[in-house]
DNA sequence: CGCCAGGGCCTCA
DNA sequence: TGAGGCCATGGC
């Protein structure tokens, strides 16, 4: 897979969705928080728990901390998972309390060792940090999810089991872009996902069609 | 009613 | 290392 396609690939995406304004959160902190959140759930479900976190004034490092597990899964709950993601939110507020809760910290770390960091806290695995790393922290990764692998996969460019490492290092080492373009990218490729490239492909209409290499039975 | 959503952990080979 | 079970609400 070379440079050439995957900026084709992104400039038809773009012409035909345009920017999708990921991640839509003003503090690194709402980054964090909605990352963790949304893991296996639709974003929908996540902006209410962060809306009322907002409303009731808690959407900050020090309100979570002052919080147990359990009225923190019962304000959490609508995102589903909610003794789970409980758990990590505490386990990352227990991590950046070493840093004062205070992000512009965590932000001068190395990328690689910010993501060996994150990877070490309970409840964030891969795209979780990835996603932090990218949106939270303005470190240019490329962040890999299902939808990634499947599209990719099915255009004909990579193994459908190539590993999340393998596919991000992919990306990474053949791609000539900007921080900007790695932001918009991955969001371009969700959105595809769920208009077209779905587990059931709507081929007819699907803005990538003359790049890809998947005969459509339909 | 079933399916899936902006995953990750644990267990067991 | 990889497959399978588990976690859970809400939209369609």
């Amino acid at each position: 897979m070379q440079d050439k396609k995957l900026t084709k690939i992104y400039t038809t995406l773009f012409e035909s969705f345009g920017p999708q304004g990921w991640w839509p959160a003003k503090t690194r902190f709402e980054v964090i928080v909605g990352a963790i959140l949304t893991q296996n759930t639709n974003w929908k479900n996540v902006e209410k728990v962060i809306a009322g976190l907002k409303k009731q004034k808690l959407l900050s490092p020090k309100a979570l901390d002052g919080l147990s597990a359990g009225e923190l899964a019962a304000l959490i709950r609508p995102a589903g998972y909610y003794n789970q993601k409980a758990k990590k939110l505490k386990a990352f507020l227990d991590y950046f309390e070493g840093y004062d809760f205070d992000p512009s910290k965590l932000a001068k770390e190395d990328k690689d060792k910010l993501r060996a960091e994150l990877l070490g806290i309970w409840g964030i695995g891969p795209e979780t940090a990835d996603s932090i790393l990218l949106y939270a922290f303005d470190k240019p990764v490329f962040v890999v999810d299902a939808y990634t692998q499947r599209v990719f996969s099915r255009m004909g460019f990579i193994d459908e089991k190539i590993s999340y490492d393998d596919l991000r290092c992919l990306f990474e080492n053949n791609m000539s872009a900007g921080l900007g373009i790695f932001k918009e990218y991955h969001a371009l490729i969700d959105e595809l996902a769920k208009r077209y490239c779905k587990a059931k492909p709507e081929c007819a209409d699907c803005p990538a069609r003359g790049l890809c290499g998947f005969k459509s039975k339909t």
